[in-house]
DNA sequence: AGGTAGATTAGAATTATTCTAAGGTATTGA
DNA sequence: TCAATACCTTAGAATAATTCTAATCTACCT
């Protein structure tokens, strides 16, 4: 042995290590391997299941409850921003800041929408004793006839 | 017998019945039933099951199949509008009209946003083939600490 | 290296919703 | 007005997404 990494870090970023860790979680073997499809490319939108199924082609045997809880605790841990939009499924983007989706009816896929150009006015205040905690706009679309 | 009326519509408002023929529907006693608790007042926001519980309290047997049916075929109609905010449950909103909405997390709750003066600027085209069916605004609300 | 808090898992449980097949009822045409 | 029929309603089973449970495992601190 020529490192003193841990085992289950080996072969990954140190910036997924510390991303995971971050969001106040241990860097577990699925964990890694979950950051790895989230964030290694771009913004992505996953379902649970869709998630599970790339992992698992990927080669990462876990269970579809592990990838429920991760995906929960790196929405716990801001690394992840919960999307709801048509009731089946709920859908997770890797896109944490502030913006708004596009959602296709038909093939039930989520897009962020590009550029933060989107103004909303004319909203009313909180009503008494709330607060706003977020804004948000799903755009839906359907295909051309 | 000094009426003509039919047994089902008996004491019924004529303006209900007509609203349910409108949407191509028969009506049944236990669509009246259903429209006199959705019509009757102002807007209101339901589930399936809050709707069933109130027919069920007011007297109407009915089973819960029928409720999530007659809403769908109301919607299917025009008669209400499906809203989605949190993934557990299905509302239906009896204001059809464009409008946006708070969503109370707290609660669970939905309520009209009031006017028509939100407006929404900077969005970008649908994308090719598709077209904009519909733009969606909740704002999610939580009481303050 | 070993103990422990935290993580993972399989499978059962839960929850919302839809389906099915059988019996009921509003409508319509005679 | 009445029977035929097309449409409705229903109980209960089925489905699908998600969560829970309790047992096993593992990362991490000492």
């Amino acid at each position: 042995m020529r490192s003193t990494a841990s085992k289950s870090a080996a072969g990954h970023k140190p910036d997924l290590i510390a991303k995971i860790r971050a969001a106040g979680l241990r860097p577990t073997r699925q964990r890694l391997a979950l950051g790895k499809l989230l964030f290694a490319s771009g913004d992505r939108h996953v379902t649970a299941e869709s998630l599970h199924l790339e992992a698992t082609k990927a080669g990462t045997q876990l269970s579809l409850a592990t990838v429920y809880n991760t995906l929960h605790q790196f929405t716990g841990g801001g690394l992840l921003r919960q999307v709801i939009v048509d009731g089946e499924k709920t859908y997770f983007d890797t896109n944490t800041g502030d913006h708004h989706h596009f959602y296709f009816e038909d093939r039930a896929l989520l897009m962020d929408i590009p550029g933060d150009d989107v103004q909303i006015d004319g909203l009313p205040k909180a009503p008494p004793g709330t607060e706003i905690e977020r804004v948000e706009v799903v755009v839906r679309l359907k295909s051309r006839a």
